[in-house]
DNA sequence: GTTAATACCTGTTCGC
DNA sequence: TGCGAACAGGTATTAA
């Protein structure tokens, strides 16, 4: 469920017990998740000092003061709890525990383990494995509308499947692109190399401003996650598409209702009335 | 080369 | 009440 929103949520929420801050112990629960941790992770881990937070597509990237950066993905269920260091109770899935500099305790817990860990080299770890192949940054300067007409030209997969794909474009979910697709009215079974280039290009913008709303949206939601002891991880936004099955689309002059299909195995949900 | 299907994982919900 | 099936979905892998 985390997608580049909240993942920069949980980035920004971590900063402040984080950033400039050294990781005093860590400890590791379980040799895995999603794949196994690297070897020695605790050790490598304990006594490091996290110089910066960053964020490339929904990978959380630390840049250790050992030359190493941890990989975080929050797969599905991840999240990460944030609580002072004085309570040692610790509950079900949580399978990372980083005790922090002052006093602060960081917890990764993730029911479904869809989440992964791992360390690579600062100076090379966009060639690893996870992001060597990944596509532009939605919000960044590489993304623009001649290179997404490039992207799609040709496709023979549907719309919705071309926008999660990772290589075409890093950080969208099933969620936003369902939003996605009702803001800029088109249907999520379109072909993606059917779309005439006017349609394509009118994506840019409305993908930059569904990020952008819900970063702001997650941004707001921080000082509530603060307060409730510190959970990081998938907040409920208001969705137009997603999960309104049976209900009324909600675009203005229209009066169609949000149905869900499946598509290739996943959830989508769209207005069949006004997404052509 | 391109696209589709499947596996992984567990908590929750739904139908019988 | 209890049980099993379906579902949630990001991504690597396998199949077509």
């Amino acid at each position: 469920m985390p997608e580049l929103p909240e993942v920069e949520t949980v980035r920004r929420g971590l900063i402040p017990v984080m950033q400039g801050k050294q990781i005093i112990r860590a400890d590791v629960n379980r040799p895995d998740l999603r794949w196994p941790f690297p070897a020695r992770m605790a050790d490598r881990l304990t006594g490091k000092t996290v110089e910066q937070l960053r964020r490339r597509s929904k990978y959380i990237l630390a840049d250790l003061d050992s030359g190493e950066t941890l990989l975080i993905h929050l797969g599905m269920s991840g999240r990460m709890l944030i609580s002072k260091d004085d309570h040692p109770d610790i509950q079900k899935h949580d399978h990372v525990v980083f005790h922090m500099q002052d006093d602060a305790r960081v917890v990764f817990n993730d029911t479904r383990r869809f989440g992964a860990m791992d360390l690579a080299a600062t100076d090379s770890v966009e060639n690893h494995k996870l992001l060597a192949s990944l596509g532009p940054e939605p919000l960044g300067n590489t993304f623009d509308e001649s290179y997404l007409v490039g992207r799609l030209k040709g496709k023979n997969m549907p719309v919705k499947t071309a926008l999660l794909d990772q290589r075409i474009i890093a950080g969208l979910g099933n969620i936003y692109v369902c939003e996605v697709l009702l803001r800029a009215g088109i249907s999520p079974t379109r072909k993606a190399g059917e779309l005439s280039a006017p349609k394509v290009r009118s994506l840019v913008p409305i993908i930059r401003d569904v990020l952008a709303e819900a970063i702001e949206s997650g941004g707001s939601s921080l000082k509530d996650y603060r307060q409730a002891d510190g959970e990081l991880g998938y907040f409920q936004h208001s969705f137009r598409a997603y999960g309104r099955e049976g209900e009324p689309c909600v675009t203005k002059g229209c009066c169609g209702e949000i149905t869900r299909i499946v598509q290739s195995g996943r959830s989508t949900f769209y207005c069949a009335q006004c997404q052509r």
